[in-house]
DNA sequence: ACACACATGCAACTAAGTTGCAAGTAAGAT
DNA sequence: ATCTTACTTGCAACTTAGTTGCATGTGTGT
C-alpha cells in the first residue's frame, strides 16, 4: 500500500515540496524510529540541508503525519504516525530497540479525556527500558 | 512515609553525599517530575553545580531510584522511581502536565519477555500528547 | 585520625536544536 | 505560459542541553 503524501500535505493546506516528500517516504520505507542524523544520511547531506530537516519533521509532526518517540538517547527519533498503536523496548546497556505489540492506550485516552480536564489527545507514546540477551550475559 | 534514602544509596554500594540526598529529598517533596534547571533552581545555584546535578541525576537513574521522562520539552525531567505506576498528559500548545493513573503496562512487561528477546525491564514511560481546555479555545 | 577511592567544581568542550535573513520555489491568478 | 506572492530553503550565527578532563575535596573502611 502506498500512502498518498501529496494528497495528505495538500490536505493539511501545506505545500508539497521535495524535502516533505523524501522525509515523508523515507520513514515510510524505513517503518521504524529514525533520528534527525539518520534522516540527512538516508537523504544525503548534499540534497538536503540539516535546518530544513529540522524544521520539516517539526511540521509534519504539528500536522499529525509523524510522531516523535525519544528512547533517552539524547535526540529525538521520528516514526510515521500511520504505522500505528505499537511502541519499542529499549536496551539501557547498547541502546538496541525492539518492537512490542498494539498496548490499550486508546481505551485510556478516553478515561483522560472524562477525568484530565484535556479536550483532545493528539498521541501518546509507551517505551519500555531495560536489558537485552546480549547486554544480560 | 519518610524515604530512608541513606539506606538506599548504601544498599547501592554508592557514596552518600549532601548533593543525592538533596536531589532525592527534593525529588520525594515534590511528587513530580522536574528538568535540571528547576533542581538547581530549587536547591540553590551556589549550593551545588550543574555538572554535579548532570552526573547525579545520570546515577540516580541508573541505580534505579530515580526515572527518566520526556514530554517533548527539548531536555529531560526527572521524578522519584518510587510514585509508582503514573503517567502523564501533556499539552502540546503551552506544556502544561496532568497526571494520569495507573496503567497496565506490567501485564505488558511480562509479554515483553517472552517475546522480545530481553531478558529484564527496568522501567517503562507512557506519556499522553494532546490539548488542554485551555488552549483548545 | 589515616588513606584512598570516589565525588565535586570549574573550565572547556561537544551535540542538539533554533533564529534571522536573503534567495529560491509552489501554487493560485491572469 | 507567465506572473505574483506567500511560503520554503540554505547558510551563518546562535542558544540550550549535556559531557569530559583535571585538580581539589570528602565519605567510608581500617
Amino acid at each position: 500500500m502506498q500512502l498518498d503524501f501529496t494528497a495528505q500535505l495538500r490536505e493539511k493546506r501545506t505545500r508539497v515540496t521535495p524535502s516533505r516528500l523524501a522525509v515523508l517516504s523515507l520513514l515510510e520505507k524505513e517503518k521504524r524510529p529514525l533520528s534527525v542524523e539518520k534522516i540527512i544520511t538516508a537523504i544525503g547531506e548534499d540534497a538536503i540541508d540539516y535546518v530544513t530537516v529540522y524544521r520539516t519533521v517539526t511540521l509534519l509532526k504539528e500536522l499529525g503525519l509523524i510522531r516523535q518517540i525519544d528512547f533517552h538517547h539524547g535526540h529525538a527519533h521520528y516514526e510515521l504516525a500511520s504505522l500505528g498503536d505499537h511502541h519499542h523496548v529499549v536496551c539501557v546497556k547498547c541502546d538496541k530497540v525492539a518492537e512490542v505489540a498494539r498496548c490499550n492506550a486508546k481505551r485510556m485516552e478516553q478515561e483522560i479525556l472524562k477525568e484530565s480536564g484535556f479536550s483532545t489527545i493528539t498521541d501518546h507514546s509507551l517505551e519500555f527500558f531495560g536489558i537485552c540477551r546480549n547486554c544480560s550475559i
